[in-house]
DNA sequence: AATGAATGAGAGTTCATTCAT
DNA sequence: TATGAATGAACTCTCATTCAT
């Protein structure tokens, strides 16, 4: 039998990319299926349904995320603050990966009012997210209130994200980790965190 | 003539609502028009294209936040921290209107990679909703590091209505005005604003 | 407003005789907007789905046959044997009207196994087609005797219309309203009734 | 080289079901493939044509019904009636195989407008049966007459496959075995046949 | 101005069929 | 031969927009 003309991993990560740029309405499966070097026709041969698509290009994406973003805070050979910088420079990375934007941000705009059972592993992906910077504030909060400011911070960085995206200026996203850096430091006392 | 059904001041905002529920591709002209209480064809003797529509949107937002919002700034009377308070619980209530969100991040997302054309007018009430906060900053800060820290905080609001609406939570909001007010309150130096 | 192209009852019926001719499956909707001369959106704007289409062309076509046909067998002014012939004699025009078929026979082919929902509206169309000729019938035979013959003459009659279809050749109908007039004749004793 | 997953009897007999379930329109050869248990594609290796498939099965069809249905008619160890009685029970036995319904008529139904070259072979099976009618009546009638009967039998015995589908109860057909019999039976005078 | 009717373009999806291993 | 991959055509349905009263 033919081989795939394209790995599942980077059909997932191309269709990710188009959704990211167009959301979820104004992406059309020809787009998605040109995107990938497919005609409409072949890609339902991979993907028999926009929906469905959707729901695996979420979940590939916040594996991912999961893998190679949420997993540095919990490398415990680095200090909070070495952590917090890679994630930082990581997240850097996958927000501007073929454009800037948060897949989830995005969706979440799209789809909250007219489609909200897509809410769900959105708001699992945040949840995540969160939880990653809550096991670096850890150190230095309880756990309540380091849950708390784990959460301003990612909506720190989607709000960062937007307003790079509308700027095409990625300092936005930058400027979130130092300010987050800046808490974590060894001569910030608890009570000052934001 | 017979006037019209509802004024044009109440067809843009519900428009607006709409938009900001559904997004740009979303929305679809018979959504607005029944949001109008118009039928379709009806509507289209007030407005016959979608796009010039949402531009007509975008500019009486924009005009509504800068009557109702970003003039507290100026409003020589009251304090700083007074007029940033008065912004926060401003901002509480619009950004609440019918349904949390901001139609300006919206259709950033919406449009940003797919009509470009319309980024110019949310550029333009990004850059005055930041040139109120730099203003109050202005006291504080210089110039440049006022606008700096009053682009940070237009990015905080947006990333927390967009949390907010995931989480149909609007402490998100709140919690963006209490730390911009921790930073502009008496005893904070100028060297700590974050 | 713009005067209806076509009135309701007008397009129910070119879509019955699209339907009947070719099947439920074989029917595009380009088929029957095109009958009605109507562009496939335009078709949209009366009926928004196919199938639903279907419900109301069956219900117009049992809705047609009782005024027309079924109500002929309570005449009570004319004899059982007038009221058949009458019965016959419209039978004959409306299973050839545009095409040989009975639509109901034809979509509960269709439809049978493959969409089993279709079939209630069918049965109540040949329950009330049997009930007619169990009327006429219950001169002569017990209730439920007459119901036993009706059922099989509706039966003869639809044999007998897929075999007109099959050889084009009508007299087939007829045969079947000969058959049971002769039933019905002064000189049959019920005992020989078939 | 390897054999057949299934012979070739064998496949034909499935997609003659399937055809009989779903009509030409309703049947996918995806629906046809898995009911042979191939996928799609090995599917054509055996046959690469929807419709020459439909050729053959509609032979294969009159083939299996020449043998094992129409040939007891020319059993001349039999008395008609005994004939006539084999014939009635193999029909119950083949128009319920795997789903009530002629496959024939099916066709015919979907066919007859649509695509009328398929008629001539659905013609010949009719034909045949009804020769095979008409020799057992034969004895009684003289040629035309007998052949007039057997037609009608032929489409008593469709209308009843039909009435059985829809209701589904196969005691329709068996009633068109019973009503024949009684007018080949030893005390019927020929003037009385139906 | 208001509105039901009408439509071209295009979106999502299916399907018979072919390709290539 | 068997099969997953690929595709053009066609199908159901939607939408922004225009027509005609």
């Amino acid at each position: 039998m033919r081989p795939l003309k394209i790995p599942r991993d980077e059909l997932l990560q191309r269709c990710a990319c188009t959704f990211k740029r167009l959301g979820y309405h104004g992406t059309t499966m020809d787009a998605l299926a040109g995107a990938c070097g497919f005609t409409k026709a072949s890609f339902y041969h991979h993907y028999s349904n926009k929906e469905f698509l959707l729901r695996d290009v979420l979940e590939w994406t916040h594996q991912r995320a999961s893998t190679l973003l949420f997993a540095l805070a919990y490398d415990e050979a680095l200090t909070a603050h070495e952590r917090l910088t890679k994630m930082g420079r990581r997240a850097m990375g996958m927000f501007q990966d073929d454009a800037i934007g948060c897949l989830m941000g995005v969706i979440a705009v799209d789809a909250s009012y007219g489609k909200p059972e897509l809410m769900a592993p959105i708001r699992a992906f945040f949840d995540d997210w969160a939880k990653a910077f809550a096991h670096l504030l850890g150190e230095q909060l309880g756990e309540v209130q380091a849950l708390v400011v784990a959460r301003r911070w990612v909506a720190d960085y989607e709000g960062a994200i937007l307003l790079a995206r509308v700027y095409d200026d990625p300092a936005y996203i930058e400027a979130v980790t130092e300010r987050a850096l800046a808490l974590l430091g060894p001569g910030a006392p608890p009570s000052q965190i934001q």
